[in-house]
DNA sequence: CATATTAATTCATATATATGAATATAAAAA
DNA sequence: TTTTTATATTCATATATATGAATTAATATG
C-alpha cells in the first residue's frame, strides 16, 4: 500500500475502471461515499479526484457527480484536424466504413499486433469526412479476430465512435492507446482516395490499442491530408 | 476583481511575471508571505499554486520554494523529435546560427508580424542537429527590428536557448507562443540543407511569439525531416 | 395533470490546524 | 578552519469544518 493516502484513492478508482466495474460515462461514488469506504477525509478524496481529473481520467459535473471520462480518446491528435482554419478548434469528423473483411495477417500486421503471420484478423477501412464531399482521412484498422468476432459482418452497424461499439457488442473495453504521429507523402492509392496528387504531403498516425485482460487488440494506420491538418498549441503564459 | 479568491492569487502571480517583477528561475514569495500579503488563507494560496504548477507556469521544490518555470517553451512540440526511435523521448538538439541579417520585411512576413511591408526586421536562420552530421531542422525566424536591435551583429553569441538571450540582452521577455504544426514536402532549398530529396516529406511548425508590452515580436517557420520526427502520446488510462 | 416549491445530494470554495519532510542557515564543537 | 548540530523556513500531506452553488427528487399547489 502507498504511504500517501490520496494515492490509495487514486489506485482504488483506477482499479475499478480497469476491472470494468466502472466504465466510460459511469458515475463514480460520491466524495463522501469514497471518504467513508476508504477511511480517508473528504479533502483527501478531493485531492485524488483533482489529480485524476487533471489527467483526464475523470471529469466532474457540479451538482451531479464525477464521471469516468472518455476524453482521453477524444484527445487523439487527429481530432485537431481543422478545415483550413488553423485555430485548433476541434471539428467533428463523420466516418463511413466501406471495407470490412476477415483476412490472414501479413507479416507486417502480424508483427504490429504481436501475432503469427497468417493468423486471422478483422480488417476495417474507414473514411473520415468533414463535409459530404471528399474524405480527408483514411483509416486502416486491423483487429485480432477472436476479440471482435463477427465485426466483419455488414449487418453490424458501425457508429462514428468505434470503441463504444466494441465495448457493447464484444464486451471489450479499450483501456489505452499509443499513438505515433509523423508525416509522409501520398502513394497512388492514398492519393486517389483522398482526391489529391501522388507525392502530396500527408500526416500519418499509427495507433496501438490495448484492452483489459486481452492486451494488444488493434493496430491502426490513419492517413490524413496535410493541407487539412493543423495541430495548434499555446505555450508559455497565455493568460495575460 | 474575481469572486474566486484563488483566482486573485493566480492573477497576482501572473501579473508579477508579466510585469517582469518575476522572471524565469525566480523564487516567488512563500506560501505564507502570499497568504499574508493577499489576505487569503494558506490553503487558497496552495490551490492557486497548484493550478499554476499544473499549467507549467511554476514549479515547486520541496524545502526551497516555488519558482517561475520556463518549461512551457521546452514543451514545444518540436522537442519531441527523436532519432529513429519512436518512443517520444526528448532529445537535445544543438543549434547553430549560420545566417543573421537585417532586412526589409516581405509582404508575407509583414503580414505575419502585423507590420508594414518594407519595415525593418532581423532575420535569423538556424540549423538543428542531434549529432555532428547533417541538420534535421531548419529554423527561419523574423524579429521586429526595434525589439532586438543589434541581434544581427555577429559579435553577439547566440546560445541554444534563444529566448534566454533575448531576455538578458534586450530586456524582452517572451510570455507566450502560439504554434501550428502541419506537414509538407521539401523544396529544392530545404532539400539541399537537410540532405534529403526534393519532394520528401517534412514537418512544418509555425510559431508566433509575444512579449510583454510589445505584443507580437517574432514569427518563425521551423521545417524538420519527417523521417526524424515522431510525436508520441498515450491516451486513456496508462497506469494499469 | 402541470407547475412551483422544498429538501436532499453532490461538488466548489475557503479557512484553520496539525504533523511531517526537505532544505538552508546559523551556532556550536572538534 | 571544518564539521556537526540545532533551528527556522518552506512545501507536503491530512483532517475538520463551514458556506455556497448546481442538480435531482420529492412534495405541495393550482
Amino acid at each position: 500500500m502507498s504511504q500517501k493516502l490520496y494515492q490509495k484513492v487514486i489506485d482504488f478508482i483506477n482499479q475499478q475502471i480497469n476491472s470494468g466495474d466502472l466504465i466510460i460515462g459511469d458515475l463514480i461514488p460520491s466524495e463522501s461515499q469514497l471518504s467513508n469506504k476508504l477511511n480517508v477525509s473528504i479533502g483527501t478524496v478531493r485531492k485524488a479526484i483533482d489529480k485524476l481529473e487533471n489527467s483526464k481520467v475523470l471529469y466532474r459535473h457540479h451538482g451531479k457527480g464525477t464521471y469516468v471520462s472518455d476524453h482521453g480518446f477524444d484527445n487523439s491528435i487527429f481530432n485537431f484536424f481543422s478545415y483550413g482554419k488553423q485555430d485548433g478548434s476541434s471539428i467533428r469528423i463523420y466516418k463511413t466504413t466501406p471495407v470490412r473483411l476477415k483476412e490472414n495477417a501479413s507479416a507486417e500486421i502480424a508483427f504490429q499486433l504481436g501475432i503469427n503471420q497468417g493468423d486471422e484478423v478483422i480488417y476495417l477501412e474507414r473514411l473520415g469526412y468533414i463535409d459530404k464531399k471528399s474524405p480527408i482521412i483514411v483509416e486502416k484498422s486491423w483487429w485480432v479476430a477472436g476479440v471482435v468476432e463477427g465485426l466483419q459482418d455488414s449487418s453490424i452497424h458501425i457508429p462514428d465512435l468505434l470503441y463504444a461499439l466494441i465495448l457493447k457488442q464484444f464486451n471489450t473495453q479499450i483501456t489505452s492507446s499509443q499513438e505515433v504521429l509523423t508525416a509522409g507523402i501520398a502513394d497512388d492509392k492514398i492519393a486517389e482516395t483522398l482526391h489529391i496528387n501522388k507525392g502530396d504531403p500527408v500526416v500519418i498516425l499509427n495507433r496501438h490499442s490495448y484492452a483489459k485482460d486481452k492486451g494488444l487488440v488493434e493496430f491502426r494506420i490513419t492517413t490524413g491530408r496535410a493541407d487539412m491538418f493543423s495541430y495548434t498549441t499555446t505555450i508559455g503564459n497565455p493568460d495575460p
